[in-house]
DNA sequence: GCAATAGTGTCTGTTAGACACTATACC
DNA sequence: GGTATAGTGTCTAACAGACACTATTGC
């Protein structure tokens, strides 16, 4: 039986939080098609390479790992005819969320790496239309699952928890409500018994990430409407 | 530059409620691999097509129509590298949802179709798992989407709805509350001014679907916990 | 009338959100 | 002391769920 031949690579939409703000890990291609404009990172599937493999290879090669803290999954997959100029090539992206690392390390062929909010437009490929969709499912996910401590290093205050939300969903959020919610939400946060030194006004409790992997009850942002 | 070839195909999971019970569309497999086993539906993207178009085309080819009502999104894709024994296939799934149909037509290497139940077993490939993850997909949709009423006709009661609920989440709802959350919520459902005739008991107002793509509030299920 | 299903009203416990208040650090 | 942030208590409105009650059909 004979049928159709395709390319199938990776793309990667590797989101942190940086000084309140939703950034987003672009690279800067250094080859053609689309040689010099940003793009998501990404890279071919290898021969004999499950999809998960590829991307956790590809995110180690961008970021040097998948760290403790952080989170990896599928997104969806891209396979409009003409979404690459090379020839049939489909796409499965995947949606990282890591904790504020340094700085990124350039790939093999990308000329340079660099995080930008997730406002940037004008990206390589369908890539405006991937990054839109994992943005949206990481502000959705906030609200069921535990994901937001993938921003956080393994020990975090309840405000820097709570400033990931209110990074993810741009918008505020009652610093009091947040903490009676998250600290009540059984499984979500463990207590370390250690605290914070140095910082201003009262030292703030530690916690790690409990083994919960749904949040009852959930986390909701406020409804926009449908 | 070179890179591994891969075939591209879509699976469905075609889901519909009969009689009370939540079931998916399957095909006994008429050629090798897998032959004389149930699979899910599907095959090859042509060498032009899109990836939904491919999925819409099976769905055609095997139920005759995506017909009113229905809804087509996409699933997942699955890429393991041993999942088919003819090489390198990575097949993107889609979920389906219909009205109950009257019988299912057999494709072109398909021996037979039929409806089954969810629970079936022993799928070829890799469909066991791509049908879980279809269910749970539709399970946790009909809580905050409208998504109940592409398994009704064009026109439905709510004790329709209900019983869609209850199949597909596996679990009675008192009638009386969920009458009143159902017709409560907003761009949920339009009254026709339509009622039904001849059936026991009081006669029902029927509806349509609304054009709302978020519920809110959402129509919850009983928590599982986590 | 009786049986059956549609649809409404009411009560109760839980929760989200607003916000006053207390606690504990640095200066 | 003052300022800043952490964390708790309390009130209220909204909502889920239980369930009594009324409405409208076929028999």
């Amino acid at each position: 039986m004979s049928y159709p031949v395709f390319a199938v690579t990776v793309d990667l939409v590797v989101l942190t939080v940086r000084e309140g703000e939703l950034c987003v890990l672009l690279v800067r291609r250094g080859i053609e098609p689309y040689k010099d404009r940003w793009a998501l990172p990404g890279g071919f599937v290898l021969a004999d390479e499950d999809l998960a493999d590829a991307a956790r290879r590809e995110l180690a090669e961008e970021t040097g790992l998948d760290g403790p803290g952080g989170h990896l999954e599928q997104l969806a997959t891209y396979g409009t005819p003409d979404r690459d100029p090379r020839g049939r090539v489909v796409t499965a992206a995947y949606l990282a969320l890591l904790p504020d690392l340094p700085v990124p390390n350039a790939g093999s062929d990308a000329a340079a790496a660099a995080w930008r909010p997730i406002t940037q437009q004008g990206l390589a490929f369908d890539h405006d239309r991937i990054l839109a969709d994992g943005v949206e499912r990481a502000r959705s996910k906030l609200e069921y699952s535990p994901l937001a401590t993938a921003f956080c290093p393994p020990e975090f205050t309840v405000a820097a928890l709570r400033q990931v939300y209110e990074a993810v969903w741009g918008e505020s959020i009652d610093p009091r409500n947040f903490h009676r919610k998250a600290t009540s939400t059984p499984g979500f946060l463990l207590p370390t018994g250690h605290s914070t030194e140095g910082e201003p006004g009262r030292p703030a409790k530690l916690f790690r990430r409990g083994d919960a992997t749904l949040l009852n009850p959930p986390i909701l942002r406020r409804r926009t409407g449908g």
